[in-house]
DNA sequence: CAATCCGCTTAAATAAAGTTAAGTTAAATA
DNA sequence: TATTTAACTTAACTTTATTTAAGCGGATTG
């Protein structure tokens, strides 16, 4: 019954970046330690196990290359995913793109380094990270992974945004769910149009949910939103 | 029961990438040799019985054309993947005309690589590379090898396209297959053209894939698709 | 209670994906 | 070698998804 979390070794100089990041993948179950540049993070890589790295290009002290170089001469196994800069020339690139496991140019959203990182370990520790997603919201079953709303036995297809948002807000249910941190999750940046377009989707989701009157999304001015549903007994 | 190692013969003039590519094939089970340029990539097949190749383009002494020209003077069989710069129309069709099995243009992931060698072997060479093709899509038994998709006893053979998507997506299941790269690994360009050629064959797997209600293509918009199949449980 | 900010809603614009059918090409076969 | 067929691509068009725009209304603050 122990179930070990998965270390994640977190190198990035923007600390509102690297911080935003760590949480988020702490909130998804991981434990993610954060390190400012490559000397400090390798001295971390140094000191415990970890199953995965995610390393910033840039960095001051010893970029995410070096770093990695560094990191691959005492441990040859383990997957890393550099943050490149979007302006990146393509032969540049390509070093990044085989050397890695993986690579994503900024901004990136925190849904898609999630995704890369779930992709990894499933490829590489032959893991099944993602256990079926499926809500239980009043008399709706929300399924994420196939991005299905059932009422009443009768489905409907959510499209891609309306089922990531739904997704957060079922994760955070009868929680407040930040209106800046569901728009770096879902829409990387949180300007004023990302900010509109979700304004949109979470009429279209309250469309959606009406039909049960004990489940709905309200508003926490200034904050966020918190999906109001009955409390299911867990475990 | 002498499981021989495939040989591929690997001749790229970057010192870095060539390791790499070497190591990363290596450790998938081949048998890789690298050489620096033509001519010593000339010198070395003359020595050894190859079963692939994979040239770059543009190497010192001998471009990876002239060698190829050369390798087919002597064998007018063995398979031979092209390592391109980005932009060679006429290079490309040059290319083609002397006898390349494929190409990939840089800068491309070892995944990509991969995959092109084994589908090549596959098809060409017939020869059984992945062991366990066969997928199980809820009532559907997909077998790559074979091409062949069977659902309540009957089976219908697939085309070579539609069997390398679905192959693509069976070996995501459940989680997203990036457009780019399914456009990369089947079509070699993604440009707008063969994105138009996907999405008809998502069209026809669709088709195909309707008899059973529990599996389905779903798309991620902007990101790519997801076959949606039921779960199996894993040991 | 005004001024302002924030959120809600509907509609229009844009972009991505889906469908069907008509071309092309190349392999099979007659 | 001509004809047919199958596979695949290109084209034209439709539908759906997402973003942008615009106006309205409620909440908060001074």
């Amino acid at each position: 019954m122990t179930d070990e979390k998965i270390k994640v070794l977190l190198c990035e100089d923007d600390e509102n970046l690297g911080m935003l990041l760590r949480e988020y993948l702490q909130t998804k179950g991981y434990d993610a330690d954060l390190q400012p540049d490559g000397e400090a993070g390798y001295k971390a890589f140094t000191k415990k196990k970890y199953d995965l790295c995610v390393f910033d290009v840039m960095m001051p002290k010893k970029d995410g290359f070096a770093l990695a170089a560094d990191v691959r001469a005492i441990n040859t196994e383990v997957p890393i995913i550099f943050l490149t800069a979007k302006s990146m020339k393509e032969d540049i690139l390509q070093g990044f793109k085989l050397g890695a496991d993986d690579y994503l140019s900024k901004p990136f959203s925190m849904e898609e380094l999630l995704y890369r990182i779930e992709s990894i370990l499933r490829r590489v520790k032959g893991k099944r990270v993602k256990d079926l997603v499926a809500y239980q919201l009043g008399g709706f079953t929300f399924d994420a992974q196939k991005q299905l709303l059932t009422f009443d036995g009768v489905s409907k297809k959510l499209t891609t945004k309306e089922s990531e948002l739904l997704n957060l807000l079922a994760a955070n249910a009868n929680n407040i769910l930040e209106r800046n941190f569901a728009l770096k999750t879902i829409w990387v940046d949180d300007n004023y149009f990302n900010a509109r377009s979700m304004d949109v989707y979470i009429t279209k989701l309250r469309k959606l949910l009406k039909e049960d009157a004990n489940v709905g999304i309200i508003n926490i001015h200034g904050k966020g939103y918190k999906l109001i549903t009955p409390q299911v007994k867990e475990e």
